[in-house]
DNA sequence: CTGAAAGCGCTAACAC
DNA sequence: GTGTTAGCGCTTTCAG
């Protein structure tokens, strides 16, 4: 063993092109060619490079390449939390298709109201992405005008409401609101109430029920926004404060199932009959919903399309399709009807 | 407004330094300055500049910047999930932290057995990162070899098992099913079962509680391994499929937290007293298990200290110090107890 | 404190 | 098919 090591580099420089090239006797442009366009380069040529770049273990420098050929394979991707199973599922199923196509994503999270988002947006498009997953909009003008000038394709999810950048997918958050009041006054409930955590599109849902249950003729018990986020013990809190305004039957929609399964545990623990004398609709779809007992009744959401759509969509403008109408698209919802309502 | 629009270019190739530079008549190295070493320039220069800078709308261009300077300012996370509330957590700590010190984060979801893991650590590695935070060490050994080959700082977390690449931060798995074990013990339950997804980490924390309820004398009833992930209805399933063998009285140490709420739930429905004749303990200290009823006990794993204490370690290379001992550390963990033990 | 020259590792564009 | 040349946009290094 005191021969050299066969196999890689013994902790030297890091291997690049030109040495590839060199061991292979072949110029860096053909070592490059293998990597990249495999099937303008000659097989017997091929097999030689392909040799020297495993017995060297040499890993391309994406960060040269991309420089060079101004295309970085990558794509940012901001979303407020990774907490919520709707966006988990829709980051995983974003990622996934992204990765297939030969994209890497960059992930930010940035929570529902990031004060920095000027410097957020310069730390990424700094890193030069091919395109750019955004979620809603509260972002600064000044953020907003820094993703116009990337001259980049950009996909807005999660809201449909507000004037799009480039590309939109998602639902109108206040239609959200007014189906719920809609199926409740369906099911005959007169009397409603809300219950949302503070961020922007949880308000516009709420703002949205509230306007249904007018429209419907019902009678709006309560509208309690609380900080966000939405979680089971914000449910909790939230039945407790809203019990001596419950009366006879109430209806109360969540912003989120979490909310809501937060909701319905209280409400066994204080006696509160689930649905008979307090209906419970929540909001996201997830597992706990279905699951729990009794199973809540709730929006479904599809995180899981949602990420794999965006992904289409801006995969299909990268590889150089013009922009069309169906970038700009409605992400459906349905209510789930369990057995809280 | 037929005048040439005052603000960022319309439309044109993008800012470069040379353009800022000429346009605060200085030259190119000069405004690298001003953005990275500030205090080696004189205050008007840097005002001519900051004030070109700002006119411009100029984004410097970190991938050309990280190729000349050898640092890319960023270091890649690569995780099973974050779907599960601990990873979740960890990761937005680790992230922050990473973030506040002027490092961005690339996001790997890799799932938990990943066919692929050489061609994701090439495409993570092609990107220069400066580090890496990696999650225990399933990884192929070809794989492994690449990361070692980069030799940059790398550390892992979730499992203190292995033979680490660099530094490593977790706590051993199969301590925690041992710990679990004598705590059911000390409560005086003989008869034991697990019920964990057949994730190598879940794998280790049953060895181990089996092995404890073996040592402490007790009765192993079941042994169930489902396949991952860990979820609500897979501990409904479970509950129902241990039935028979529940006898007078048994406890389950659950894979997590969501397992141990469907195992909880079920039992609700199907009339098993929890904890006089089930107890149960989860993993993970998610939110539900402490807001449910009943409150479930389970262990806690601090996933935002772990992202912090990760940062720190990585940072502290970054800077220039030499490893050390403390690279090797064990995350605290602790059983908290609740109504159902 | 500021500038000029050289080059990071790769690929576009054009030869051969 | 393959090689050569010339940068990509920035920072290092060295001079002033």
């Amino acid at each position: 063993m005191t021969e050299m090591a066969r196999g890689p580099s013994n902790r030297s420089a890091p291997i690049k092109i030109t040495d590839v090239a060199a061991a292979a006797g072949v110029a860096p442009m053909t070592v490059s060619r293998v990597l990249n366009t495999p099937d303008r380069v000659s097989p017997e040529t091929t097999a030689r490079v392909r040799a020297a770049i495993e017995r060297l273990g040499y890993v391309p420098n994406l960060i040269a390449g991309g420089l060079s050929s101004r295309k970085s394979r990558m794509v940012a991707a901001i979303v407020p939390t990774i907490a919520h199973p709707m966006f988990a599922g829709l980051v995983q199923a974003f990622t996934d298709s992204m990765r297939q196509a030969g994209y890497q994503v960059m992930l930010s999270i940035c929570g529902y109201h990031d004060p920095d988002d000027e410097g957020l947006f310069r730390a990424l498009l700094g890193r030069r992405p091919d395109a750019l997953l955004i979620t809603g909009s509260s972002y600064s003008p000044a953020a907003l005008q820094m993703l116009i000038e990337a001259h980049i394709p950009v996909v807005e999810i999660w809201d449909v409401s507000s004037r799009p950048i480039d590309m939109m997918l998602g639902f109108g958050h206040a239609q959200v609101g007014a189906e719920v009041a809609a199926f409740f006054h369906a099911k005959e409930h007169d009397r409603c109430a809300v219950l949302v955590a503070d961020d922007s599109r949880a308000v516009s849902r709420a703002r949205g029920f509230v306007e249904g249950v007018a429209k419907a003729g019902g009678t709006l018990v309560r509208e309690m926004i609380v900080p966000a986020p939405s979680t089971i013990s914000a449910g909790r809190e939230g039945l407790r404060s809203l019990l001596p305004d419950l009366g006879e039957r109430c209806a109360l929609f969540c912003g989120s199932d979490l909310m809501a399964f937060g909701v319905v545990t209280e409400a066994r623990i204080q006696g509160v009959a689930v649905p008979d004398r307090l209906a419970v609709c929540g909001f996201g779809n997830f597992e706990l919903a279905a699951q729990c007992d009794p199973a809540i009744t709730t929006v479904s959401l599809e995180g899981v399309e949602t990420g794999r759509s965006a992904a289409t969509m801006l995969l299909r403008r990268l590889a150089g399709e013009e922009p069309r109408d169906a970038d700009r698209m409605q992400v459906p919802f349905s209510i789930i009807e369990r057995a809280t309502t």
